[in-house]
DNA sequence: CAAAAAAATTAATCTAGTTTAAGAAATACT
DNA sequence: AGTATTTCTTAAACTAGATTAATTTTTTTG
């Protein structure tokens, strides 16, 4: 083992442990084992972590930047289904978990640097420390719930409405993005996002 | 410790088994920790085992029938957001794990079959039987991908297209509920659908 | 099995959001 | 600094799907 782990943690994995550390306690030992099997990559802009038709090996923790979850439809339009920032996982797990092809790239949005887990090293991570696999079970269900509040937004209130919810909700984030990107998020197109916000501003 | 354990298990319980086989192996002795703090349930058609206003306090498991998870929109609509059929779990997880009051109702569509768990009973089996929290983890990810998936279609496709591939995916399904109720989770009126079934049944 | 209640259909009118197209602003590149 | 590329705006014509309202069909219940 290496001495650096008995004396100090690596300082660029400390956002993924805080994080965590939200949710589980982990001992010095645990944190060792985990660190272990982390790798912390910087992405560029534009740069692609996953490209359609690749499977998705990594899940990825977002230490700073954005990134963003896409795919080209039918009709040649890019449809973007997730953004990523500081804090969030990014994977598709569909690919990750079933190790099938992706439909989708994900890409930096701006120059971002990550935590990338692989596969089959958090494979082996949720045996040897089952407080990481509580962890993980804890984020989907928030991801689960997140995702199931949008469709229900998505259902119940106008497009108007839900850009106004989330610039209230993320007002930072709506400066990050380019507009044709959040338009996509939304699920509407550029011309009528610039039409609403032509309107007021709020 | 009871003696019926010893030698067969309840039988009420085995869909439930049956389905965590699937994703995890339990042994004996896991088997008789989960059973114990399981209850089976009928609930008769239009029942509501969660109403709004109310802590959820039980995940549902359907062994036989159909719930659905709606709420009433400010408009005073019903706005169905998920249905649960046989081998599906059903709840609102916001509510369930930070024990906030819930906004749905979980209502059974027809005369069912639930095997219900208390967030207490399941939050002591997660440290007892970590292959429990292994197989939420699972299920968990399935859901967040089908929820995800349906945010990628509503973006993507008409409502037509989405009944067509909603009847070809679930052709029973679409014979057992309401057709208002199939029009309110995939987010249209009664009358469009109404419309697009005169069209030609494909 | 008749009456009431619940669910589904049809059609006319309306509107939130799309499409198409052209130009203006902002950003990046040499 | 000037040109090219990317992003954003504006406006007119159009459409998928909502709304309203009246009617029919199916299911439930006494």
């Amino acid at each position: 083992m290496k001495n650096y782990l008995n004396t100090s943690l690596p300082e660029q994995f400390q956002p993924l442990l805080d994080h965590i550390g939200r949710f589980v306690d982990l001992d010095m030992s645990e944190k060792e084992l985990l660190l272990g099997r982390l790798s912390f990559k910087k992405v560029k802009k534009k740069e692609y972590p996953l490209s359609e038709g690749q499977i998705c090996n990594y899940n990825y923790f977002v230490v700073k930047g954005c990134l963003r979850v896409y795919l080209i439809t039918n009709s040649g339009l890019e449809q973007i289904t997730q953004f990523g920032i500081e804090n969030w996982w990014i994977t598709d797990f569909d690919s990750f978990e079933n190790q099938t092809s992706s439909a989708f790239f994900i890409q930096a949005v701006e120059e971002s640097e990550v935590i990338a887990i692989d596969k089959n090293a958090l494979e082996n991570l949720y045996n040897e420390v089952p407080k990481v696999e509580r962890y993980f079970r804890i984020i989907l269900q928030k991801n689960f719930v997140a995702a199931q509040r949008r469709i229900l937004w998505i259902h119940t209130i106008s497009s108007e409405q839900r850009y106004r919810n989330f610039v209230e909700q993320f007002p930072a984030f709506v400066q990050r993005v380019p507009q044709y990107m959040l338009a996509s998020y939304l699920g509407i197109t550029l011309e009528f996002l610039s039409k609403i916000r032509a309107k007021k501003n709020l």
